[in-house]
DNA sequence: AAACAAAATACAGTATACAGTTAGCCGGCG
DNA sequence: CGCCGGCTAACTGTATACTGTATTTTGTTT
């Protein structure tokens, strides 16, 4: 309990147990590419910083990597590098998952999702026009937030959010290329009309078409910035 | 270190650590349908068993947790109740993955693995015969293990290995039906040939007939056992 | 006898201490 | 100057002790 000094956002929860806490926090931090692939977490080191001892932050640790979000060695634990293959792994799964649940979701769409979806759209559009790619990033989450929500198969929601994440790190990058982000800005514009719709059979196509089109451009901008066929290391 | 008396068969592994020996075996026990789903998994009372302390068998735990084989509660951990709701939610998930990683696995099939499938098939047909349930099961989760293992896309592999794990233990109860035993047998045997063809488009097609068969088996043999819409535990 | 409240209990969560392993470093040797 | 071998330090893994809380049980009251 030495010093509540440089903790962050998170002195306040209580009703969940710290180690929830911790997890939530570092997922947080991963999501949003916090966390660079070559920095070693520790949780010693953690710990401190959330003035706390070692267990809760080594529970969150070890359930980040049983998730994949993490690797854990023998000194510290750190974000996966992904290779050209890993992606193609993920996009892979992510095409037979995304467009079945993007019907469901569109079957189920409520006003308020949409007005979120709406919301994050504009959003989305205002960033990319402004060249704010952590803005955009921020909105693209929303909106995927938003349409996962309305998923009814939780389990579904859940495991896509999960390989969405895994490849976050590395979108981050592809999205530096303007005209990724336009195809991106595109792409949402067409799921939100599919969606505002309620079109099922439209949204699992125009989703469909996107993670494509999302999977060809990594795979452009990974070619023209380096072909870093980084092993497997997942 | 309390005598290693009722140790089961791990007292040997020495390279992985403790909490990962203690997970496998864990996990396989889950596998095997040997946790009742009303039976309480308590951390000190496992490490007794195993000659262990706390921690290592609490991590196994936790793990098992994060990748939805059990769920804690204040009071022990347990296998999770699943509802029908579940169990159609877990199907419509394998529904949208086996086909395609049964098309991936017929393409890359070795002879090896052909043999894999084919003394599994034999054994099934044999505990088919006998009326074994037990050795039907493990024929059954060796064929899988076969030809996921030609699976090139490891996380697709892994993602349907923890799915049909968690509709095992149910899985379980409507394989005491004769007629669900029959389908599955024919189901296996349809899917033996699509391999040894190593034609993914005929692999496909009978794994996702495969898929509809066994959902409807279970609905078929939930409906005759009892309507037991357990609330969702997830 | 049923219902409620208070106490006991049994468990997970957390903290601290210790051990084991490996990566990185430094010095000796070719 | 570069390579190899032992040394050191920095981690994770494991053990033990303590704490908090929810469930169960027991006792009391109507």
């Amino acid at each position: 309990m030495i010093l509540c000094s440089a903790a962050p956002v998170e002195s306040i929860g209580r009703r969940d147990s710290l180690a929830e806490q911790v997890y939530a926090d570092l997922l947080g931090k991963l999501r949003h590419g916090r966390v660079a692939p070559d920095q070693r977490l520790v949780d010693v080191e953690l710990a401190r910083g959330y003035g706390l001892s070692r267990m809760p932050v080594r529970d969150a640790l070890l359930r980040l990597v049983a998730e994949g979000y993490l690797i854990g060695t023998t000194r510290g634990f750190k974000v996966p590098a992904l290779g050209s293959q890993d992606v193609r792994d993920i996009f892979e799964i992510r095409r037979l998952l995304e467009p079945q649940a993007a019907a469901s979701a569109a079957g189920a769409m409520s006003d308020e999702a949409l007005e979120a979806l709406g919301t994050a759209l504009a959003e989305c559009r205002r960033a990319h026009g402004a060249d704010d790619i952590d803005t955009m990033i921020v909105a693209n989450m929303a909106f995927r937030a938003a349409w996962l929500g309305r998923v009814a198969n939780r389990r579904l929601a859940e495991t896509i959010f999960r390989f969405v994440d895994h490849v976050q790190a590395v979108r981050l990058a592809t999205l530096r290329h303007r005209d990724t982000r336009a195809i991106v800005v595109d792409g949402l514009g067409r799921l939100h009309a599919a969606f505002q719709a309620r079109d099922p059979e439209r949204a699992s196509a125009c989703m469909g078409r996107f993670v494509d089109d999302a999977q060809a451009a990594f795979f452009r901008a990974a070619g023209v910035e380096g072909p870093q066929d980084g092993p497997a290391q997942s």
